[in-house]
Formats: structure tokens, C-alpha cells, sequence
DNA sequence: ATTTTGGTTGCGGTCTTCCACAATTGCGGG
DNA sequence: CCCGCAATTGTGGAAGACCGCAACCAAAAT
């Protein structure tokens, strides 16, 4: 893993007293961290492929931490966000947690406490990551299937004899066989079922044979 | 639908000024309400069959909202929780929300806020209910298939041919096929992908098909 | 002692899937 | 105009799935 996604606590904060206490604290706890003194500077060096957390003051000259997260997620990023704040008030920690914020603190901190939050949100991320991964891989081979093969795919998967598609798309049996030939092998996989299978765990069942019946 | 499982408002909260008010409020935005006067109350009366949502306040005498949730999630309910209070912080607030909470309010709070939380509450309860009766309606099927039929249909998940399956188990081709068909008849499936697919949409496919190759 | 239930097996046969070999049509790009 | 690609179809055969019928065994329930 390369230097640019290695996983890492990026701290977002105006206040360089904060921003060195909070890199001291993570070194200290062998935790990997960069520092970023403001949000538009965070949001100009970022990259998709970034993996870890974010640790950011809500309240910062410029752009808000509650809008850099709104942009965060704009732009894809499912980085775990931990929220910092020295005046923070009710209304915005529930809006923080409930737009899917990790966690939302109060300054002052216990250096125990953020620790292990920021433990579990790495921890999160890399699940998150790994189950992307599988993820994209179904996703890419399900682009690479040609709109025939795509609409075989959707009535195996629900189910149905070759004969009975071959009917349904005005198509030969022998055409359906060569369909489904090609989806399972684009797809890698060896049977209806496994295919069913690759695409539950990729949670992307839903997405191409939508519920009917 | 009887009475006693009617999508219901429970308001539960010591101030009998409160809870007058939020009834009111209920019933002149047609939403169907019940109060309690406690947290000791409301568990007393409670049933698992209840739909709806509940507005607490926090702080109460005896019980809290908060031990007051945590008691209704053991006991296995997940009707979706909105908490009011006077005098709520932050870390009250979060711990809340990271613990299922539906939504955290202070007083005073808006009346249609407050309302249009509570719809989505209902909304939301609706959702989970319908969606747990096809998980209980699978649930009671797998529980119905003897210990074998689920060996098999684990291997069936795996994708494996029923040769396979023979060879695994140590049972002859014949004997699999046997168990393969009780298993669909009693999952109420034709084929092994509608059998997964029943699994998927109802959650379950992880609990009964371990991840493996 | 008898019945029920779960697990097991074989036979014979039909239906489906899967695959190699062989070809045709139509479209867009070089 | 030729090439590559997607879509299409056919033939024939091997392999697997599925089914009804018939049966045996052991343990548990009645």
C-alpha cells in the first residue's frame, strides 16, 4: 500500500494549538495522521482513494466542518467524519450524527476517549474499504455485459427456464444458452447461484433484478 | 387491524402539562397518540406487537428515557424513538442518537418539527414492520427443515452440484436430490436462486450461508 | 408393540443445462 | 470495402437436475 492510501486520521482544524496536540497525540499512539489547517485546504488535496478518518472542528474560518462533510459526501467520500468542537450545541450534533457523522465531541477531549474513537473509525473505514472493493469488481463486470446479456441475467436470476426467457425475449433457446454462457463467464462465476450469491454480498442484488411477484 | 396494534404515538413523559400539549398536538395533526405517565408505566403496558413510535422526555422521575430505551431494545422492540428534553447536552444527545435513537429534540421545540419528525417516525416503524414479516415468514421456514435439509441447502447456497454435495456428506446423489426437494418445498421455492433470493430480501442469507471461498 | 419421523438408497425416465462446432445478419469504424 | 462485435440460430450429445415409485433402517413417540 502506497504512501497516498495508506489510512490515515486527517485533522482539520483552523487552530494550530489544536492541530499540534492532536498530532502529538495520535503519534504518540502510534496512530498515522496529517494535518490540514482548514477545510478548503483539506478539500483541495483530497482524492477519493484516501482511506482512514476525519478528525474536524465544526466551527472554522471559511468553510464550516458540517459543509465540508456535506461535500465530503458529495463527492464520494465515505470517510468516517469524528467532529470536534469547542461550542458546540444540541441541534448540531444530532444534524451532524443524523447526515452520518462518526461522532461528534466536545472540546475539551479525554485523549483516551478520541483514541478509541478514532481506533473504531479507522477500523470502520477499513471494513467499509474492503467491501467496496468486492463491490466494484461485481460492478465493473456487470458494465462490461451487453444490454441482451443484461436482460438474460435479470430473468435467470429470477428465476426462470431457459425456455421460458427464450419466450419472454422472442428469442431462440440456443440464443438464451449463449446469453447465459457469456454472463456467467463475464461475470466469473459458474452458476445462477453463485451469481446470486456475488451479488448479495456485493449489495448489489436490488440494484439489477428489482423486486417483483 | 385491532386496537392494540394500530400505529400509535406513545408520548411518555412526567410533566402532565407535556403530555397534554404534545396529545393535543397529535390529534389536531391526525396522528393517533397515547400517553404515559412514566417510563414504568409505559413498559408495564408495553407489547412486542406495538407499532408506531415513541416521544420521551429524558429526564424523568424513576426511570430515564434513556435506561427506558435501552430496556425496550433488550426487550426487542425496535419501535423508533424520539427524545424531548428541557435540558439535554451534547454527549446526551449523541450517545443517544449512536444508540438507535430516532431523533433528539430540545424544548421548545416546533410544533410541525416536531410533527414531521414523528410522521417519519411512523413511516419509518411501518417499513421495518413489513419488512420483518417476510424475514419471520423465512425464519419460520428454515426452522422447519431438519438438520440435514440444512447441511444441504448450505452446500445447494454454495453453488455446488448435487454430486458434490453426495460426496461431501458422504450420502448417496439420490438421497441429496431428496433433501434438495424438501428444502424447496419447505422454503416455498422452485429453484435454488429464488431460494437465495428469498434469503437475501429477507436479511438472512449471511446468518445461513457463511461467507467462504 | 405399533406408528411416526428423519435419513437413506435404487431404478428408470424426462426435462434442462451446457458445450463444441458451424453459420448468418446488421452495424459502426478503419 | 473489410473487420470486429453483438445478436442471432441450428445440431447433437454429455452431464446434471428433477420426479414418481418403492423400500429399508433406526430412533423417538404413542
Amino acid at each position: 500500500m502506497n504512501a497516498d492510501t495508506a489510512p490515515l486520521a486527517h485533522v482539520v482544524d483552523d487552530d494550530e494549538a489544536i492541530r499540534d496536540a492532536l498530532s502529538w497525540l495520535f503519534r504518540t499512539r502510534k496512530l498515522p495522521s496529517a494535518t490540514w489547517s482548514s477545510a478548503e485546504e483539506f478539500m483541495a488535496a483530497w482524492k477519493p482513494e484516501w482511506r482512514g478518518c476525519v478528525v474536524m472542528d465544526i466551527r472554522m474560518r471559511g468553510m464550516s466542518g458540517l459543509d465540508c462533510a456535506e461535500l465530503l459526501r458529495r463527492n464520494g467520500s465515505r470517510l468516517p467524519i469524528i467532529f470536534i468542537t469547542g461550542h458546540g450545541d444540541v441541534p448540531m450534533a444530532v444534524t451532524a450524527l443524523k447526515r452520518g457523522a462518526f461522532d461528534f465531541i466536545e472540546k475539551p477531549f479525554d485523549d483516551n476517549a478520541l483514541v478509541d474513537v478514532v481506533s473504531s473509525a479507522l477500523e470502520e473505514d477499513a471494513r467499509l474499504t474492503l467491501q467496496r472493493a468486492t463491490r466494484e469488481d461485481t460492478t465493473a463486470r456487470l458494465d462490461q455485459l451487453t444490454g441482451r446479456e443484461r436482460e438474460v441475467m435479470v430473468l435467470i436470476l429470477a428465476g426462470k427456464f431457459n425456455k421460458v426467457i427464450a419466450d419472454e425475449l422472442n428469442i431462440s433457446m440456443r440464443t438464451v444458452e449463449v446469453h447465459r454462457a457469456r454472463v456467467f463467464e463475464k461475470m466469473g462465476v459458474r452458476s445462477a447461484v453463485e451469481l446470486a450469491q456475488q451479488l448479495t454480498v456485493a449489495g448489489l442484488y436490488n440494484s439489477v433484478a428489482p423486486a417483483e411477484e
